[in-house]
Parts: structure tokens; C-alpha cells; sequence
DNA sequence: CTGTGTGCAAAGGGTTTGCAAGTAC
DNA sequence: GTACTTGCAAACCCTTTGCACACAG
């Protein structure tokens, strides 16, 4: 993954590919899974927080991006592959370990769908399980 | 529902049942839908917030309730009326309106099972949607 | 020039903890 | 008396905003 792919993807989305932008989206787009603001920081020193957090804001409005809470009560940011604007949703379930506090995507379990009762309009959903990972459940306790 | 309900619950559980546990307990049975701290707090006047906070620890421990943090970053608190430890899960879908930033329980939407990967070891779940509630959607914009 | 983007510092909001006094067994 | 509970205050996040300066069109 190039930055100039990342610059791309910001122009067509109508938006202006500062420089940024740019490391924020690739920074995003090359993790393993979804960071958090706090963990965005690290990796961009040494960009501002406050940086980080307006470039996410413009970014997520362009729907290139979403959001969700953690198990740990903080937002995770996750690069967005769903175009269009309607369909914001993970496409996957999120999994966090209680013990080494770490959010998964579980690229391999869908989102199952739900059917919500007449008069609720969804935009998007996050399915979020907590338990063991494999990694955790393999030392003692 | 009364307040020996909840105090039988919290003995049944293996919990001392004291005043603050018993009333905490109690203003999360007859709620609507799940509350937070701060909403919790002003239910629960003069009771100080570390006190509710310490009791829904405790209680959370003991499988009486369980917990997810709605759209807005703050954490939620409902009854659990499944008494086994091993099924903390949510037995339905939590709906959040991203206009009045209420959270509603879908009680007539079930919670979709998902099945992890070998190896990942789920205690409790929560899908959450979010979008717009029928009230909302029915005024203006 | 004018509007947008950035960094720094500080404010907010929710959650969690230290500590001393109070209560139950 | 010993262990558990509670209230108050303060500490801790993480997130968000105000403001002045830098930058692009």
C-alpha cells in the first residue's frame, strides 16, 4: 500500500488530500486491525492528537472511514471499503479479548443481519463479542 | 416490582445485599431501557456516583446485570435475566438514535448468533445499531 | 486576500481510585 | 475487632474545542 493510494482515495472522495490526511488514512489502512485515537498518535509522531482527531472527523464524514467503540471504552477507527454513503456498516464482527484488552476484526464471521420493526431506520450496526483470544486462552488462566 | 425482589436476587447471587446495592439493582428493574452513570446518579439522589459505580461493579461480577457502551461513548447498565455465568450475553439488539442519542432495547429483535473461528472463546456479546428512532424520523429532518 | 488546516493548550465528560469515617457480623 | 461499605474529593482517561499562526488557492 503506497501513500499516493491513500491520496487517491481522499480526492475522490471530495477531499482535500493535506498531507495529514493522508498518513492518517494510510496509517489506517495499513493496520493489522482498528486503532485507536491513542494509538494513531504513536504512530504518527509526531502529529498532533488534535490533528489526528479532525483529520478522523473529515474523513468518516466522507464515509472512507468508520468508527466504534472498543471493549476498553474508547472509539477504533477501521478504513471503510463501502463505497456509497447509506451503507456504512462493518462487514465483520469485531472480537475483544478480556484479558490482553486487544479489538479483532474477525474478517472470516459476517455481520449477520437483522430486520429491525417498522419506523426504525438503521444507517449502520456494529457487532461487538467479548471473551478469549485464541493467544490469551492458550497460557495459564 | 418490588424492592425484596431485587434484595432476594442480590442473597440468591451470593451478594451482601446492602441499601445502595439493593436500590441500584432496583432502579435498573423498573427502567425502561438500560441506564447510565449519570442517569443512574439522578435516580438515585443524594447516592454518590463512586458508591452506584462500586455497586454495579459488584453486581456485574455477580452476573445481575450487564453492561455496553452505547453511541456516545458512555457505558450502559441493563438487568441480565440469564442467571447462568457462563451467558452474559444480550438477548437483543440495542438500537441507538443518532438524532435524540437515546438507546432503546429492541426486546422483539433476538440477538443473531455468530460462530467464531476454533479457538476464540466468546462470554458476552452486543449488537448495537444506530440510526434513527420512529419519533425522530417523524419530525422534520 | 480569504478560507482551510494545524499545533498547542486547555476544557469537557465519563470513569475510577485513595482515603478516612461508618456499618455489619 | 475485623472486614466490608460508603461518601467525598481528586485523579485519570479519552475526546473535543478555542485560538493564533501557517498554508494553499
Amino acid at each position: 500500500m503506497r501513500l499516493e493510494e491513500s491520496a487517491a482515495r481522499l480526492t475522490a472522495a471530495g477531499v482535500r488530500p493535506t498531507a495529514n490526511r493522508i498518513l492518517v488514512l494510510h496509517a489506517l489502512a495499513v493496520a493489522q486491525g482498528p486503532l485507536s485515537l491513542a494509538e494513531l498518535e504513536r504512530r504518527l509522531l509526531p502529529m498532533d492528537k488534535s490533528s489526528i482527531f479532525r483529520a478522523l472527523t473529515v474523513l468518516r464524514g466522507a464515509h472512507l472511514l468508520h468508527a466504534f467503540s472498543d471493549g476498553d471504552g474508547a472509539q477504533r477507527y477501521e478504513v471503510c471499503h463501502c463505497a456509497d454513503a447509506e451503507h456504512d456498516t462493518d462487514h465483520h464482527v469485531h472480537f475483544f479479548c478480556q484479558q490482553c484488552r486487544r479489538t479483532f476484526c474477525m474478517e472470516s464471521v459476517p455481520l449477520p443481519e437483522v430486520e429491525l420493526p417498522e419506523g426504525w431506520r438503521a444507517s449502520s450496526a456494529s457487532y461487538m463479542v467479548s471473551g478469549v483470544c485464541p493467544e490469551c486462552a492458550g497460557k495459564r488462566r
